[in-house]
DNA sequence: CCCAATTCCTACCATTTGGTAACTATCCCA
DNA sequence: TGGGATAGTTACCAAATGGTAGGAATTGGG
C-alpha cells in the first residue's frame, strides 16, 4: 500500500482526463488519424462529425493545438484553407486510444443497458 | 476513407468517454486496481481522494457500480460496511487504463504548461 | 443522553459545457 | 448584385457538473 496517496495525487490520470475528457477530443484524433492523407480541413471533419456543432469543433480544434496535440496550417488563400493533422505527441496517444476503443469493442455489451442517469 | 462515417458514429469512444470521462471514474479504478487486498471501503477512498467531495465519491462509486465495472458488498452490520473492489470487467479495463497513464508520464511535459482555458 | 463512527443523501448554489442561430470576412462566379 | 464557399466568432440560453453544508440512520460507549 506504501505510498499510493502521492501517486494518486500525482497520476497523470488526472491530467489527461481534465484535457481531452471532453465530448469531442478523442474523437477528433480518431478521424485525424484514420485520414489516408494525415491531414483534414476543417469542413471535412465537420461531415464525418455531423453530431458536433460548429462552434464545438473549432473549441476541440483550438484546444487540441493548445495541448500539442494537433498541428494547424493556414494557407493564406482566398477562401481561406486550414489543414489539421497530428502532431508527434499526438500520434504517440494512438496506441493508448486504440486500446480503448478496443476495450470498448469487447466490452461494450457488459456495460450497455445500463443506464448513465445517475440522480 | 472508405466507410469512416459509419466507424465514426459507431466508435466506441463515444460510450467510453460518456461513461467514465468524468473527474474521478478513472482514479477510483486506479485505486481499487493499486489496493494490495482489491477491496477498499468508502471513508478508505476518501482518504487518498481528498479533493473529491463525499458526494461526487459516492455518485461516482454509483455510476460505476451502475457500468458494472465496480462491485458493491454491503454487509449489514452497525456501523455499516462497504466494501468496493473491481468486477472482471472494471479489471479488464486496467490495462486501457494503464496505456493512458504511460502515456501521460512520458508525454507530460510536451502538453503541460499550455494553457487549457479556451475562451 | 449525547457523541462517535459509517455510508451515504439532500438542498442550494456557482461554474462549466454544449447547443442554436446569426454574424464576419474574403473573393470568385453568374 | 447577390450568392456560395471557407473557417471561423459571438450572443444567448439550457443542461450538466461539481462544491459546501447539513441531515439521516444505526447502535455501542462514556
Amino acid at each position: 500500500m506504501a505510498d499510493i496517496q502521492a501517486e494518486y495525487l500525482a497520476c497523470p490520470i488526472r491530467q489527461v482526463v481534465s484535457r481531452f475528457g471532453d465530448k469531442w477530443s478523442l474523437l477528433v484524433l480518431f478521424l485525424l488519424n484514420k485520414s489516408d492523407t494525415g491531414v483534414m480541413r476543417f469542413n471535412e471533419i465537420r461531415r464525418f462529425m455531423t453530431d458536433c456543432s460548429q462552434k464545438m469543433l473549432s473549441q476541440t480544434l483550438k484546444n487540441l493545438e493548445q495541448n500539442n496535440l494537433v498541428h494547424r496550417e493556414v494557407y493564406p488563400e482566398v477562401p481561406p484553407r486550414v489543414e489539421y493533422s497530428l502532431t508527434n505527441t499526438g500520434k504517440s496517444l494512438i496506441p493508448a486510444l486504440s486500446a480503448l476503443i478496443a476495450w470498448g469493442q469487447e466490452h461494450f455489451d457488459e456495460v450497455v443497458n445500463k443506464t448513465v442517469i445517475i440522480d
